[in-house]
DNA sequence: TTTATTTACGAAACCGGTTTCGTAAATAAG
DNA sequence: CTTATTTACGAAACCGGTTTCGTAAATAAA
């Protein structure tokens, strides 16, 4: 019934439990006669060798873990699949955990992982994280993190991103171009740095167009019911924006949810443009401008870098910097106003 | 730097590493002195066990395996929040695999289970698998399997579903009363149990109203562009649907953008129901009528019954089946030609 | 033919907690 | 006061692979 031990195997061919761990490594030690031999019983007995002993002995474990802030997002989502794509491909096993946004959460996650648990961590820190002591405790312990989107600008390691920053440019100068005047952005974070990234972006295109004036920048947070609020409040402003760049998709989807409550419409009254993978952005009323983030790619890359650390050990993660850049796809939620786009059913 | 073991723990206290494994566990063979004195040092050394040295001598991992076909949709994506959120509330592990709907690796994956890699399994079959050998043979090696959503009926173990006989049944029925007469069924798979229940209520529905000449199933298959020519085909036959019932979300937004290619009008050409989790169902073009399955709910459930499997020995998961019904959400892609519905920015 | 190497394998330590078993000291029971 | 128990802890086996080291036999070099 349950799972032959190597020495049960090596009892039945007569040989000693080295030999057939040795054997089945395929190691010069071993005559090919005898490796044949020991595979084929391996075989015919399903053997199917403990990996925690392995791992206690070589002090690896052929796992790494990725530690994200949520699932909901369909950034997320494709990024796990990059990640697990490369993993499985590698050979290694991925163990997922959510910080639900919660600091707290992330560090008792990572203090774990000072066990030996995991070889290698991917992470995308939470909302809230602005200390990094979590993080340097793990390097410090020989565990090699690379982060990808929300990383900590402080620590030294590799990181793979968007372009922040000109994405969020080019976006806003989208919007101006389109008409906007007061064009706001719903940021999701007050202290992380894509968020402050994108918002620079934006300041910096309004300021290229002499509109510094008009900044306008809401805050938003973890709670849907609030962010609900928060919006409606900017949308009933008197001096109310005619223009979104939401930093999330989360934002968003309220956002549209917010303009349809209050008779607002896209892209008349407002234009939206957002941060988002969507698959049904282009299908939505109206479908939607995107800055379209290379999720599963981001994923993939952050993964390849992290096991070319822990395969060859003359590379090191400091500094190492991915920048795999977001693309704008105009859709009618930035569309001219009389202007016939490519709407659904129009 | 690198972490403290036991025994480095141990030598520091003047105690055996024995004593200090039981004073950690609360063992009452250790005086209530000597337990503070170890937990305080393990603290200040901060002690971090090695789960690996424990998992094999416990022969318990504190490790589960979630197995999904996919993750791009957005039911499973759900589906591991409510896991991963029980798992990390009970101490658990959670390692994910992807099979990329592909039997072989489903079969590959759940073959390395049988090492005591994990304790148990939560699995969602892809859409290829019809032999349960491979899942037999975890359970023959004493790892408890629980199923959620995709099942393999011939398997005796605990299942958590939805009604889907039901919810197909009523979203024809929905579909008919709205004026549909000829009903296009779009189906994933032809061996999945979910899929062929839903076929069932769908066919079921079309009987009570004496429409069993409309049946009309359209079998789609794991390529999308494979999809899109497929459901263009079935929207350019003489005897044209004007209802459809999508069995999966990924099928709809390829029916969407097809109607959108060809010109036809939802609702007013063709309406939609669509089995989805889409947060975004509200704001497409238009919103979209769905069967919305509780997949947290789900995941939560399913990982709460293998929790408790593997806590109380005298708990067996054979024959277990939870039912969580899906509703019915009617929004604009099935509404009544004429009728102001809740559209967007109407 | 003798000595040096290579080949092929076994014995045993090892990884780091856990658990069983034994026992000295303290306490309780008779 | 003696005998039974309980308390509190240490020694050592153990989990199941891995790896080092040693060595007999086979082969090559001198």
């Amino acid at each position: 019934m349950s799972t032959i031990t190597i020495k049960q195997l090596a009892q039945e061919l007569n040989l000693s439990a080295g030999t057939v761990s040795k054997a089945l490594k395929d190691s010069h030690e071993i005559s090919a006669e005898t490796k044949k031999r020991v595979r084929e019983m391996a075989k015919d007995l399903d053997y199917v060798p403990n990996p925690y002993a392995s791992s206690l002995r070589r002090r690896k474990s052929k796992t790494i873990a990725v530690v994200l802030p949520d699932i909901a997002d369909s950034f997320f989502s494709a990024a796990i699949k990059g990640i697990e794509t490369v993993a499985q491909d590698k050979g290694y096993h991925v163990l997922v955990y959510l910080t639900h946004e919660l600091s707290y959460k992330e560090c008792s996650i990572l203090n774990d992982f000072k066990s030996g648990r995991v070889d290698g961590v991917l992470i995308s820190v939470s909302r809230e994280t602005t200390e990094n002591h979590h993080v340097n405790e793990l390097q410090a312990n020989g565990i090699p993190v690379v982060f990808f989107d929300r990383v900590l600008p402080e620590i030294n390691t590799a990181k793979v991103v968007t372009n922040d920053f000109e994405a969020a440019r080019i976006a806003t100068k989208h919007l101006i171009e389109k008409g906007c005047h007061r064009i706001a952005y719903l940021s999701f974070s007050r202290t992380l740095s894509i968020s402050m990234d994108r918002l620079e972006g934006y300041k910096q295109a309004l300021c290229d167009a002499g509109m510094e004036h008009a900044i306008d920048v809401v805050f938003c947070c973890n709670d849907e019911d609030e962010n609900n609020r928060l919006i409606k409040e900017a949308l009933s402003r008197q001096s109310k924006p005619d223009g979104i760049l939401a930093s999330a998709e989360s934002l968003t989807i309220v956002a549209y949810h917010v303009c349809h409550e209050m008779g607002i419409k896209i892209p008349d009254d407002i234009k939206i443009v957002s941060f988002s993978n969507l698959a049904t952005a282009l299908i939505l009323n109206p479908s939607l401008t995107t800055i379209s983030q290379p999720a599963f790619e981001m994923g993939e890359s952050a993964a390849l870098l992290l096991f070319k650390s822990l395969e060859k050990n003359n590379f090191v993660l400091e500094g190492e910097q991915i920048v795999i850049p977001s693309v704008l796809m105009e859709r009618q939620s930035t569309a001219c106003s009389g202007v016939p786009g490519t709407e659904l059913n129009a």
